[in-house]
DNA sequence: ATGAAAGCGCTAACAC
DNA sequence: GTGTTAGCGCTTTCAT
């Protein structure tokens, strides 16, 4: 690679490389008529700052790290995206990492992260994620952190996530109220903190209103299409049907309804489906299913936005925790739900 | 933030910042019993070596950059995911930007990226994209570049796109020898290249077997959901049904689909849909459609691999330019296509 | 086997 | 106004 450096300047001017600098840089010691000779040699031979330069003795480099499980996922590239804009707006570029949801990548990831002297990070923890040293190194480093979307327990550092649970509550609150009465969930895995927090969320709604649990209606499995398909399969092998369906996810709600559809059920008087997604998520399923929307748009902005405080100081050193709000999406078609 | 340096670690033993250096770096200057000293005393101290300062001597920095359009394009998103992996997998981070199809932004983006000496660029151009300049600079400074998707015209730099023209030609010809000659294509805009090179591909295709060009049935518009419902319902007003309706995109195809169903068309005995696309996202329309399929892993991939040659000189500085096949998927319901 | 000196490209502090 | 000196954290000679 061939580049310009401030020196090669300067030779060509006959001046210092110190008066190039400032000259650059708009410094008040600077003559405008010498400002305007450096700039336009600047110009002239191709200058582009070496910004690792720049970095080293400035220890800031205008850089964050962020790690997310998985690319392909749609939620989180939306996440993403939103980062990186509100990021790029501040003049913050983003190094992007991808940790498969493996415990092992991730931690590569984040070291590597660290050794680039990112001036923070953003990570969504993955769902082996059980060792915690990473963080309390990040801790005693100082170094500005924000976990998005999933959290670790017991930490002190801030985070975003959506408030799982209470969307749940909510929107079956209002299913219940218009009469229905048999609802079932399917669940994914209740391990994972994501897991956990929505079953907890659709027992306590029946609870609430004195609906009793049925074991056989909450289905684990995964958070794939597949599990979608096979949840459905072992729902419609054990009898009885509900009349809602409570989705943990919005690919095990495709895979649950692109098998209803295939078994003949009619979406929705035989069954309806509401599920955990975004919107955009549901642009050609048809019929509409009902969503309990969290916007990616939303937790990227707000992440960004809370880690770009702390590394400008512009929060006191108290972990900012924040739970956002989804908002319910009904079904079109008005008659159900 | 609080970070060890290396200094830090030799002050600790009483040694030099050299030795430290080399230590850690398995120099074999360095005996073993004092190799193992460093490296305890490192990992006590939990050192993460300064990769902007391991960069700025050695003038590499195992980073490539990549400009995409938009993340939120979930082709796109899965493009840069499998850059990042093929990526990180030979040792490389990757800084990924965005220009929102913003010929300025993308400018901005590149000049940051060769300010950070990325050891290579990978870039999809804006539809925007007309001014060269940045590209020459580039090719003056020697930086290893990679165009994928989208090229620009005149160029000595490598690139990996897809067969647009032939994959129109080759999915038509089985429509057309299957017995349909009525044939309508939602060409987006014929301005840029991917648009032009696929209204290219119908045209070529129709002339091809001797069906007369209907321009009533080759409506531009945009790329968007909502242009696809115009399109439709253009067509709709126009009065004569073709059977097949090629769409340029994925968005496109949803935008016509939906105001197909809304207009009480049946898919697909009334008419049906082929678009360019790749499979994912066809997964829940039902019926489906046929897509002319591009992987965009295929194209991260073989982008990624391409650059990371040029960047380790497996290759000779001649262009290497790639052209990817699709693979035309069948709408299952083989009564139609 | 260990260390002192010099330099990567830039900037802050201090002369002149 | 302009230039000199020193240093960011590391590595690469080259002495000892």
């Amino acid at each position: 690679m061939i580049t310009t450096r401030q020196s090669d300047i300067a030779k060509k001017l006959n001046i210092s490389r110190v008066t190039v600098s400032k000259a650059l840089r708009d410094h008040p010691d600077i003559s405008r008529s010498m400002k305007i000779k450096v700039k336009e040699t600047a110009a002239d031979m191709g200058y582009i700052p070496n910004l690792i330069a720049k970095q080293l003795n400035s220890r800031k480099t205008f850089t964050i790290g962020v790690v997310i499980p998985d690319l392909e996922n749609s939620f989180f590239a939306y996440v993403a995206d939103s980062i990186i804009d509100c990021a790029t707006e501040k003049g913050y570029r983003v190094i992007l990492t991808v940790s498969r949801e493996k415990e092992s990548v991730e931690k590569e990831n984040i070291e590597n992260l660290i050794g680039m002297r990112v001036d923070g990070l953003l990570i969504c923890i993955s769902q082996e994620t059980r060792n915690t040293e990473v963080f309390s190194q990040i801790k005693r480093m100082n170094i500005p952190l924000v976990f998005f979307d999933r959290i670790i327990r017991d930490n002190d550092f801030s985070s975003v996530v959506f408030n799982d649970k209470e969307g749940a509550i909510e929107a079956l609150t209002q299913i219940i109220t218009s009469g229905y009465r048999k609802i079932a969930h399917f669940s994914g895995y209740s391990g994972i903190s994501i897991g956990k927090e929505r079953l907890n969320g659709y027992k306590t709604a029946l609870k609430k209103h004195n609906i009793p649990l049925k074991k056989e209606w909450i289905i684990e499995g995964g958070f794939e299409i597949s599990d979608g398909r096979n949840a459905m399969r072992k729902l419609i092998s054990q009898g009885e049907m509900p009349e809602v369906i409570l989705a943990v996810n919005d690919r095990v709600a495709m895979g649950a309804f692109l098998e209803a559809k295939k078994t003949g059920l009619r979406i929705p008087s035989d069954v309806c489906f509401i599920y955990y997604g975004f919107s955009e998520t549901n642009n050609i399923s048809s019929p509409s299913m009902s969503v309990i929307n969290q916007d990616p748009r939303k937790l990227g902005i707000r992440s960004a936005q809370i880690l770009l405080d702390l590394i400008r100081k512009k929060t006191n050193s108290k972990p900012v925790r924040e739970i956002l709000d989804e908002q319910i999406i009904w079904n079109k078609s008005k008659k159900k739900l």
